[in-house]
DNA sequence: CGCATCTCAGATGCACTGAGATGT
DNA sequence: CACATCTCAGTGTATCTGAGATGC
């Protein structure tokens, strides 16, 4: 949980104010340190909410693609490039979502190199649940309406374009 | 290091068309997963850039703090709560920053329960040469115009408000 | 052979809990 | 006394490096 801290002002924006007038401009440091902080705040009420339900984000994250995939398996390697972690990380994330009875995994039979994680009905019945409790929480942004949610969304995008995450397909 | 993906499609973009198919509006959750990614991207581009100065972003956000002080040294709560982390975390980066040098504690006279952290000179040294490390990337928004980091910041605000970190007082 | 996929061991970073020491 | 500050031990999670097994 994140702690109210009941400061008379805010942080980032006295440190903007000391910044300018020791090094210069303050826009991006301002900005990526909301961006630090309003990561941390998220996080905390996402894993507060799926606490319940013995997941955290990343776990959670890794359920939903796959039952976005039709048969509700992937190989392993698509899971970390979709979503942009560490290969070790994703074999961490199987490794509790298959004690959590959540996935089973299979060698690949179309690459004896591979392995597939599968969703099971119980992963199944608990993302349904966990994105109950998601979406009751509108994901954290709450108090965002909906004209600055889809600018943030089209701001950030802007940066993982440049980090190469996207390819200029504004489709999809 | 992030690595480029070189996937086709975004994949953010991919699955808020999925989530919208299957679970209804997905504006937030395309919004807060952005954050994640960008953060991390941020994360991982400061880190590259502070390492050859044997700094993680969160110890150089403690340097930076001490050297806005009038005298150098703040008292460990202080620190945490304008960074806004935990305790048994400023004491982690603290001790840290103690074994490279760059901060010296004692005892804070006025409050004997307390612990002053101040910075030495090799700390603002090494403050002064890591800043221009960070604005020779732009805080890793380059790619972003000026009002777009305006507006990220003020739209990241709005939401750290409803966090409670804010009270609102637009001029600090 | 080079290369890809996955796993494992080990290290680091950061957040948190709970307990305890010290001082107000 | 209650409370605040800080530290320490331990846990959980995620990241990364480097190495190795296996298979393309």
């Amino acid at each position: 949980m994140v702690r109210p801290l009941g400061l008379p002002f805010d942080p980032i924006e006295r440190a903007g104010q000391t910044w300018e007038e020791r090094f210069g401009p303050a826009s991006a440091m301002r900005a990526a340190t909301s961006v630090f902080r309003v990561q941390q705040i998220l996080l905390a009420r996402f894993d507060e909410a799926l606490r319940p339900h013995a997941l955290t984000f990343a776990r959670y994250e890794v359920l939903v693609l796959l039952t976005f995939s039709r048969t509700g398996e992937l190989p392993l390697k698509v899971i970390g490039s979709r979503l942009m972690v560490h290969p070790t990380s994703v074999t961490n994330a199987i490794d509790r979502l298959v004690a959590a009875g959540y996935v089973r995994r299979r060698p690949n039979p179309e690459d004896g190199r591979g392995v597939l994680a599968g969703i099971t009905d119980e992963g199944r019945a608990v993302v349904t649940t966990a994105t109950a409790a998601l979406t009751e929480l509108d994901f954290g942004l709450a108090d965002l309406p909906e004209d600055e949610r889809a600018a943030l969304f089209d701001i950030l995008r802007r940066v993982r374009l440049g980090a190469g995450d996207v390819q200029d397909t504004p489709g999809g």
